[in-house]
RNA sequence: CGGGGUAUGGCGCAGGUUGGUAGCGCGUCCGCUUUGGGAGCGGAAGGUCGCCGGUUCAAAUCCGGCUACCCCGACCA
């Protein structure tokens, strides 16, 4: 393949656009592999769609590998599928919704989970035909609140998705693994580096849950990874190790005090430390001594609300989307004024234990975070406006519903592997894998009969790969000041080769030679034969581009060579002309 | 949905307070020169100044309203 710039549908920019942040989203307009469309919705020029069908190929040779069969299901749905899955209603306006003429209701997929699952129903009624993995490559469609970061997160997007069915957990877990091996292949291919971590599940339930995140500045994602172990989770599903039980025999009796002027904790640690009856005898309170009791209402999927307080250490705030992974499909949201009027137990600022649990008189229920074991020592709310309890004692005081994983994770926590601390980074998801579990084959009743002739319910795992994002992501990771750098595979050609002479000169002579050669070893060549444009132009551009190798025929010429430069390092060589082919070819 | 910002040739921007011929750089086209790091000179094309309304003899500029887009947050299988 010899791809001429001199005809080629390209036009670079010298400045960045300016509604572009982020370096993969800059260089992907400035060097002509995309542009902008509408928010979110992004058209591939010549040179970004060759790069987005390498990730593409890539994709599909190793899912083809893994034993998945390719199938492909359209865009525009019909309402039927969501509505038994119930998904019609609970995505709200997530998604595009449209009317045919008759005023029947569509939908552009945002996924595809019913179509898979309706459809094995409709094929497959036996044990003997499992296990299945299905996948295809689909445009998706989500009405996001803010699309973002060029092609990071658009409403219009492409994605690999695949389902594996199976009669029972084992083979579940066989499918999952296959998954996973074969995402491994497809990113190291695409040249990305990653981190698999854990990750919750989700509103859909299910068990096991890894997401392959690129580590990056921008991405969306935070994640932590143990400085002693390969321990890596997504914050969402950070687990905290629990502390031993304490033995609290020395602890003194409860007691309850006026501790006006305390609106904070700060203030609250401050007057505790301050004042002779508040102190504590070994050493200061400090504000992880605190119990703070946050209060949150519920909205379950069938719309009733239920409120939930969860205590953390004063030191530690909420993490809401940890606390949503937690509680999901529930979705927890702000206790308002009219909530407090409406929960008379709830004194706002200074809730305490007391007053809560499923079996006190207020019934409400009650999570504490896992740092709350027996024994702790704590001071908190004492459910009366300007007063606190002091050396309530867990385990002796008072208890809860349970324990849950809702307070901020921080740099430095312990592991839950080892005795190692975790670090945080922010990353970029590529790629989910999970095991599903019966969820949907339950909703949309897709059962076979195993070898008893009994009716059981298919488990099912569910993988996605966000294709169009893997671009941005490699971008993302690979790329300098100048220009993107693309990894081999992926790049639009193998070798740019420039022709640096004036026009009618030998070096244009031999380029287009070398062009030729190239092309008969196989080698992709993005050919600069651009007459009327100077070297420097055509040195930028190059640069912009991001092919690996840069091959210059220019003022060598005359002792016989060109200049073979390498992207990423900048390192150039000397290589005869004679021989460039063939040692270009051997190179790559 | 909350906060901040922007809207002027294809791209990046100035102008606006002080109302009066719409400007600069890049890109594009023509001619000549140039050709190893985003060339020089000369000429040219290209703009309802986001939209609607108001004030005024006169509005890119002042006033009111709207819309779109970007960024941060909330949201996001």
């Amino acid at each position: 393949m010899v791809l001429r710039m001199s005809t080629l549908f390209l036009r670079t920019l010298r400045e960045d656009p300016a509604d572009a942040e982020l370096p993969s989203h800059r260089l992907l307009v400035r060097a002509g592999y995309i542009r902008r469309v509408a928010p979110g919705i992004f058209s591939w020029l010549p040179l970004g769609y060759k790069v987005y069908r390498n990730v593409e190929r890539i994709v599909r040779e190793e899912m083809d590998r893994s034993g998945a069969q390719e199938v492909h299901f359209p865009a525009l749905l019909p309402r039927e599928p969501y509505e038994a899955s119930g998904r019609w209603l609970t995505y709200g306006d997530g998604i595009f919704r449209l009317h045919d003429r008759k005023g029947a209701d569509y939908l552009l997929g945002p996924t595809h989970e019913e179509l898979f699952t309706l459809t094995v129903k409709d094929l497959y009624s036996s044990y003997k035909d499992l296990p299945l993995s299905i996948y295809q490559i689909q445009t998706k469609y989500r009405d996001e609140a803010r699309p973002r970061a060029g092609l990071l997160r658009g409403r219009e997007f492409v994605m690999k998705d695949s389902y594996s069915f199976d009669v029972d957990d084992a083979g579940l877990q066989r499918s999952y693994e296959q998954h996973r091996e074969a995402y491994i292949k497809t990113f190291d291919r695409l040249g990305l580096t990653y981190v698999i971590c854990a990750a919750s599940s989700g509103a859909m339930g299910g068990s096991a849950s890894e997401e392959f995140l690129a580590p990056a500045e921008n991405g969306e994602d935070t994640y932590v990874r143990c400085s002693g172990c390969d321990y890596a989770a997504n914050v969402e599903a950070v687990i905290t190790p629990v502390p031993d039980k304490l033995a609290y025999d020395d602890v003194p009796a409860a007691h309850v005090e006026d501790t006006p002027d305390t609106p904070t904790i700060e203030t609250l640690v401050d007057l505790s430390n301050k004042r002779d009856d508040l102190r504590r005898a070994d050493r200061d309170w400090t504000a992880a001594d605190t119990l703070k009791n946050v209060v949150v209402m519920l909205k379950h999927p069938d719309g009733t609300r239920e409120p939930l307080v969860v205590a953390v250490p004063g030191d530690r705030d909420v993490d809401m989307k940890r606390l949503e992974a937690q509680v999901g499909p529930a979705e927890p949201e702000a206790f308002t004024e009219e909530d407090f009027a409406a929960h008379p137990a709830l004194v706002r600022g200074y809730i305490g234990p007391a007053a809560l649990g499923e079996n006190s008189a207020s019934g409400i229920k009650y999570l504490v975070d896992p740092r709350v074991v027996e024994g702790t020592r704590w001071i908190t709310g004492a459910n009366e406006s300007g007063r606190h309890v002091y050396d309530l004692v867990m385990g002796r005081d008072f208890e809860a519903d349970g324990t849950i994983e809702a307070a901020e994770v921080k740099e430095g926590d312990a592991c839950p592997r080892c005795d190692g601390t975790l670090v945080m980074a922010r990353g970029i998801e590529i790629g989910h894998i999970f095991q599903l579990g019966r969820w949907f084959a339950e909703a949309l009743d897709l059962r076979v009969l195993d070898e008893n002739g009994k009716r059981v319910t298919v488990t099912m795992g569910s993988y996605g790969i966000g294709v169009s994002r893997a671009v941005a992501a490699i971008a993302e990771q690979s790329h300098d000041e100048i220009g993107l750098i693309w990894p081999r595979e992926v790049s639009p050609a193998d070798v740019h080769l420039i022709a640096a002479g004036k026009k009618g000169d030998a070096t244009f002579d031999a380029a287009e030679k070398l062009a030729g050669e190239m092309e008969a070893a196989g080698v992709r060549v993005l050919y600069d034969d651009r007459t009327g444009v100077s070297a420097g132009v055509k040195f930028a551009d190059s640069e912009l581009i991001g092919v690996p190798t840069i091959v210059v025929v220019g003022r060598g010429l005359a002792n016989g060579v060109v200049e073979v430069k390498d992207r990423r390092s900048g390192e150039r060589e000397d290589v005869p002309v004679e021989g460039a082919v063939q040692h270009l070819a051997a190179s790559l």
